[in-house]
DNA sequence: TGAAATATGTCAACAATGCTGACATAAAAA
DNA sequence: TTTTTATGTCAGCATTGTTGACATATTTCA
């Protein structure tokens, strides 16, 4: 991987005067091609859609690390801590910041295990859910006109995609909670 | 958008022990079908989408704020510092802090505009193009992997489909850089 | 020309959210 | 009974975001 084309311009880190008046040099050079694009869309598409939630977030003082625990108790709900913690990739101490604070306002609820008590099993309050819910909504609203714009019929390779750019070791998982309609009802019957 | 189902459960936030054995209740309820599946894919995708560079960056002794203003200072080579605030949509205390220290060890160059010299125009040095490159190439590997399994075809709905994330505002400054070719080549001919 | 606006730099303090390390408790497993 | 496991918690620290205030150089405008 040569780079540089041949002119030696590595003097660089001069500790001198850095804002002379002259033409700059060093565009950066591929030795492959490289998707520039899709590299830069993911950074802007990411940024944008974490955005909605964050404005409402900030009027329950809540922050996005908030939001991620309460999205994954709500859609998992009944999950273990060390399974959120598995989902989230955080140490238990960051989570414990951000969850104990939900639980103390009434947006999550603790319960140990039935059947393996030293467990922690969580669940949204009624407010939790509901919280949970207005944040997806707007964030649905941004993916669903999204997909419309693009053509629905591109759902399946999107989420082709999407999958494809997980670590293989996770995808398994990821792809069974995704697909798994026993996410809509934790424990008790639908209604 | 009436939810709880006619149940009022609303007796969060009791301050009370947390921990008892009893089953939960409260599922999440929609009201509309709210695509979770892309919501998630999109997380998981991000997340690991940023994991590469971070190990490479740690050996630097930066972090994901430092690659993120290398990539774009390589990308749009001889951008000022607004441009470049305008896309990180940081605050220029922010950038000031990890772009210094990129300045200072040599990966940034920093010039006075020659229009108007208040500007400053940023350049990336050839160390800092061969780090930025070297970053990209990483996350090109994960992309261009992707896109494979999921077919090459797709990769035009897949782009719009990203492009239709952004918002709308944003959408035609990001469009024109990403086709730029001149993003190739900042100032001087290509060689 | 002199005042005002603009582009940037910088100091200080603070907030959110990661991390590591150490240690405690209750319950399950060996 | 000892050990392991699942969780909780304290303390301190790093990164990266924020706001507010103020300084400097340069351009623009009246």
């Amino acid at each position: 991987m040569s780079h540089n084309l041949g002119l030696d311009l590595t003097k660089a880190a001069s500790g001198q005067p850095n804002t002379k008046t002259a033409p700059p040099l060093h565009p950066h050079i591929e030795a492959v091609p490289i998707p520039f694009d899709l590299i830069e869309l993911l950074f802007f598409a990411y940024r944008d859609f974490v955005s909605d939630p964050d404005r409402i977030l900030e009027q329950y003082g809540f922050g996005r690390a908030h939001h991620r625990v309460l999205h994954f108790v709500n859609r998992r709900s009944g999950l273990t801590i060390a399974t959120l913690l598995d989902i989230l990739k955080i140490t238990k101490q960051s989570l414990n910041r951000v969850l104990k604070e939900l639980i103390e306002q009434g947006y999550i609820e603790s319960r140990a295990g039935e059947s393996d008590r030293r467990q922690r099993l969580l669940f949204p309050t009624a407010r939790g859910a509901q919280l949970a819910n207005d944040l997806a909504l707007l964030q649905s609203k941004r993916i669903s006109s999204a997909l419309e714009e693009t053509g629905p019929q591109h759902r399946e390779a999107i989420e082709a995609y999407l999958m494809a750019l997980i670590n293989p070791s996770e995808r398994a998982d990821i792809d069974r909670h995704i697909h798994a309609a026993s996410n809509l009802t934790p424990r008790e019957p639908p209604r």
